[in-house]
DNA sequence: CCTTTTGAATACCGTTACAATATTCATATA
DNA sequence: TATATGAATATTGTAACGGTATTCAAAAGG
């Protein structure tokens, strides 16, 4: 075969990279801004992109998504990133990330969850105060490290468990008191796991 | 005198436009970015420059895309308190003191709220920790002592507003950063009002 | 007949180029 | 001395360019 018949492709229609499959996935525009801006925009656009991506991914995870709620509230506010809103604070343009209802948020198993009132100050380092509401789902199973709610000797405390094999300990996190230990797991009644502490001023 | 002696001008030293005089006053730069972006981006530049704008100004062309719920339908949750608790509970008999919406609760005025998440630790004391979701609303008065969200040349912060003779303040609850002097309110933009914050785990 | 290779076709992206304005100021003119 | 003039230079929005990346169907190879 001679070489100038040694041919692949040639015209033909359909081909050519496809449109929108750039790195923003839209049509874009040259801009002039002051260099000193120039970072802070990149960055921004990119942080938009990804985040988009995690909220995204974030809600398919979690359960919490925009699907079911027929029957029940739900009552969508603007959710902003801090992030993201950071370098362009214009609530007027799209930086609006997604929309939350809050009891969906919050509440993942809505009869296994109650709130409760918090009375003192010695889970003030997980950032819980007098005064705050808890979430607390009765679903989910206390392990090493999560906030429960137990009652110790009809006590009810809200401290951190602490599984070790030296033995199991709820445990303050307020420098002023101390660990408590439990015996036996017989004292302890564990009402449920704090998923949510919730301040208002 | 001949045409062609009617001159003015010349080549001389000294001569042209000064450096810096443009609008952005600094030397700039053409960037691509995504055709929707643009005018976000020229929004905030805009205002970059002339970072003047009051409460007012912000409220009036705010333009916030507040989704409305359908209709207002409650997620009834338990809530205890805790000193009421103590004995031996369980969500389904009658400790319960109340139940209570948590949209319903935590946001008063629906049109005018909306949630941040918290990026920094600026306000631990006050148990805003960073991942926090913040709600914010815009209609209430910022004032003394209240914490607000503000957005300092463009820079999104969580302070508590402190207005004294002396000149107004934004003031970290965290003993590592300083108060911030807000010289003259044209610095500073007040997005709203935080009146809660919730922590997840 | 199925799979792989190939290269034309097309979109994308960062940067430069360019033409139209805007600004400045020493000089010519009144 | 005050004003008008126009060369000199900066700025700015947009077009253009060159280099890459992507896609697809025809051609080549099993």
């Amino acid at each position: 075969m001679r070489d100038d018949e040694k041919k692949h492709g040639g015209a033909r229609i359909g081909a050519g990279r496809k449109k929108g499959s750039g790195k923003f996935g839209e049509p874009t525009k040259v801009i002039r801004v002051p260099e000193s801006k120039v970072e802070p925009i990149q960055n921004w656009l990119e942080r938009q992109k990804r985040s988009k991506q995690n909220w995204a991914g974030l809600l398919e995870n979690s359960g919490f998504a925009v699907h079911q709620p027929a029957n029940d509230s739900y009552v969508s506010l603007p959710l902003f990133s801090h992030k993201v809103v950071a370098g362009f604070p214009s609530p007027a343009d799209d930086y609006i990330e997604t929309t939350l209802d809050l009891n969906e948020k919050l509440v993942r198993n809505k009869e296994a969850t109650f709130l409760l009132v918090v009375e003192g100050d010695s889970m003030q380092k997980a950032g819980i105060q007098d005064g705050d509401i808890l979430v607390v789902d009765r679903s989910i199973e206390p392990t090493d490290g999560k906030i429960v709610i137990a009652a110790l000797d009809g006590e009810l405390t809200v401290k951190r468990l602490s599984v070790k094999s030296t033995g199991t300990w709820l445990v303050p996190e307020n420098d002023n008191y101390p660990p408590i230990p439990v015996r036996e797991e017989a004292d302890m009644v564990i009402w449920g796991v704090v998923t949510a502490t919730i301040s208002q001023f």
